[in-house]
Parts: C-alpha cells; structure tokens; sequence
DNA sequence: CGCAGGTTTGAGCACCCTCAACGAATGTGG
DNA sequence: CCACATTCGTTGAGGGTGCTCAAACCTGCG
C-alpha cells in the first residue's frame, strides 16, 4: 500500500496502518519504526490501556473526547515533530486519530523507569500549558477571536508566520474552538473580507496583516 | 488582626497578610508556618518568579488570567488541602488570589533538586486533567450543564455528595464557567424551581436530585 | 436605619446556532 | 474524459441561548 493510495481509506481498523521500513532504531526509549495511519483511522481509544507514547515523523493528529450526545471537543491538534499520548493514569481518556496520512512511531518507555519522569514532565508541561491557553480562549473570546487565535497558533508552530497549510477540515477547527462549522467558515470570510488572511486553497492561509490578526489575540 | 476581623479586609497588599504561628516544621521540602491571607488578598501575580509551591491550610483560591480588556477567565479554584502555584516555567502566567479568609504554606523545593520531578510531575497531572475537563465544559456545554458540572465537581472534591458550601461568589463562577453572572444567577434559580437543588443560603448548596443533576453531565 | 456589595429578576438585543440550499473540490465509474 | 456521487465548504434566513443594561432585592454592617 503506498502512501497515495491510502490517503482516503476509510476507517477499516487495523489494516489501515502499515509499518514503514526504515533501518535505525536508536538507543535509550524503544522506538518502533514509523507506522503509516491513513486519513481518519484510529490511532488509539478511550478507554484502551495505554501502552506508549507516539512521535509524528509526518502528518497531523486530533485528540479528542466525546460526550454521550455525540458533540465532540477536540483537545489539541498535533503536527510533525510532536510527541502526544500522554495520559494522566494507565488508561486513555481520549480519542486519538490521524487527520490526514502520517507516519507515527510508537515510543515505549525505557525499561528503568527512573529517566521515564524526566521526559514525562516537560510533555506534560507543554500539554498543560496549551491546554490553559486554550480555556483562555474557550472561555473569553468571541468567534472571530478563537479562529485569529486558531490560525496565530498554526502559524507559529509551523514556523511560518506568513503562511498556514491547514491539515485539517472546518469541522475538527469547530469541534477545537467550540464553534459550528458555519461560524468558523463565517470568520475566515470575514477575515479574508478585511483584507487581514488570503485563501489561497481551502487549507491553505496566507497572513496578510499580521498586525490586524495579533489585534485580535489576547 | 484576627482571622474575623480579616475576613472582609479589602486589597491592601502585603500587609494583608500575617504569619500564624505554629510549631512544627517537617522534614524534606521546607515548609514555611502557614501565613493568612485575607479575603481579596494576591498570592502571586503573573510575570512573578515562581518562588515555592503553596498549600492551602484553609480557604480557598482562584487562579487566572485577564485579558487586555479587562475580561477574566478563572482557569482553577483550589480548596483546603490542596497545592497549587505549579507552572511551566520560571514565571508566573496567572494570578492567584484568596477567595475568603485563607491559611497557606509556602513550600519551597527540596534543596536536592532530584526529588523535585517526583513531588512535581503528579501535580501537573492533577493540573492537567482539571484543565481537560474544564475544557470540555467551556467547549461543548450549555449554561445548565456547566453549572450542574460545577456543582458535581464541588460536591466531590468536598467529599459530601450531598452539600456543597460555596467560598466563591457568583462572579467567580461566572468567570470560571465562561459565562456572565446573571447566567449563573438564572442557572441556579433553574435547579432550585426544578428541584434538583435547594438554596439555604447564597454559598450554601444541597443536592436534592442527585441523579437529575447527574443527567446533566457528560 | 441607611448604605454597600452581592444577588436576583426582567426586558431587549446580539451573537452564534440551526436548518437549508447552493457551490466547490475530489474521486468514482462508466 | 466526462457525468456523477460524495464530501466539504460557503452563504442565507430565522430563531434561541446567553449577554447587556437596568432596576429591585437581600443581607450584613456601620
């Protein structure tokens, strides 16, 4: 299965992902080598034990619960480059899924469980921290203000503070900030009606007046 | 000064708080002897170094951020019994603040900085699956339910399921729940003319209908 | 008793949601 | 290669939840 042809297989469990071979494993933590997930499939459940951490070698991840209506708040997106799955307890407490293709490596704990805090904290802390920005932004701000927030956010860890690629749909950006679906794409409008972003394509942003947009945050 | 006539002292700094004396000081990490802050009182406020750790002795604090405008999101209420005043990094990013009448110990790391990781890592954990939930709440739950969920979660952590006492006013909750007074005010008035609660005084709050309340959770 | 702070209640409005239809993009099958 | 299906995104109209503004109420305290 090449990485085209599974961009758009469908939520179909466990053959969706296939590992990738690549020749280095290094040293301390077990690194599995990558694994491809396909658009949408599953990466871990609520409820499962959780058995590792994950590296995104490339692609994105939407973390996730749901209530029992079925309305879904996304907790944090994660691109390349991160690490996520972490948990308070043994248990997940989330949905985890690949929002686009992505290669992702298992890491499991070193076996002395003694360096395991030290690489613990710091996640936990990066994760803590963005959660807390992101009740800031949940509780206090408008529309318009979340989705400026939204696309600041995306552009500083992409690196790129011009320019947005977007992995993922309107949809997962309301599920995250809390919004429908029309109310976000009523705020890109608007923000592309006032001159402050370009649409390009549909997943792609291009910040026109960064000054306009920061006016928005905080 | 004693700890009534303190009690509605209002925002004069530092001479709002006194040292209580007590004998005892324990071992590993040095506690200070707790100190009381009266009602209204700072702890900390944002750009502060982060100096130790705090434990509340009794009382109660909230901690949060502002906005420019001068919005306010109450990111966490602490009660008796419980540690607060962890952040990411060497700054305080919110304030924290006596909701009533409170004594608390400053906790300052053990001197060996090898412990520290062990004594900080479940208290990010405990940090981050209050802010997770809290997420939730903010992100997909109406007024109703953000109140019943507050109440639930009061309820808990004062380990009597069946009345809760309030230090916080219903600004505080508002602010907390990301909504505005009058919501919360209404939300109250709703649970007690539905008879899942009673009212017998402003900060006093029994649940009647334990599983209506439930119904609203999640 | 009057004042002050917090709370409740009401009326009107704004923002965002709901519902619906349309348009755009992409992949499928003929 | 084109028609079609499907998914996703946009736009519009209308309504509801929660906010704003305002006044009354309650409670504690000087």
């Amino acid at each position: 299965m090449t990485l085209l042809e599974s961009t758009h297989a469908l939520f179909d469990g466990h053959d969706a992902h296939t590992h990738i071979e690549t020749g280095s494993s290094r040293s301390e933590p077990f690194r599995s080598p990558p694994t491809l997930f396909t658009a949408g499939t599953e990466i871990y459940a609520q409820g499962e034990k959780c058995t590792c951490l994950y590296e995104i070698e490339f692609g994105a991840v939407r973390v996730y619960r749901l209530l029992a209506d079925g309305r879904r708040q996304i907790s944090a997106f994660h691109l390349a480059g991160e690490t996520f799955g972490f948990e308070a307890d043994a248990n997940h407490h989330f949905f985890a899924e690949a929002i686009c293709a992505s290669g992702i490596r298992a890491v499991h704990a070193a076996p002395s469980g003694r360096n395991a805090e030290n690489r613990l904290l710091p996640l936990a802390l990066k994760t803590l921290v963005r959660a807390q920005e992101h009740l800031l932004v949940l509780g206090r701000q408008n529309a318009l203000e979340r989705v400026a927030a939204f696309l600041a956010d995306m552009a500083e860890r992409q690196g790129d503070l011009r320019h947005v690629e977007l992995p993922m749909s309107r949809n997962d950006i309301a599920d995250y900030l809390g919004l429908t679906i029309e109310t976000v794409s009523r705020a890109f409008t608007r923000l592309k009606r006032d001159g402050v972003i370009r649409l390009p394509g549909l997943r792609s942003v291009q910040i026109v007046k960064r000054r306009a947009l920061d006016d928005l945050l905080t």
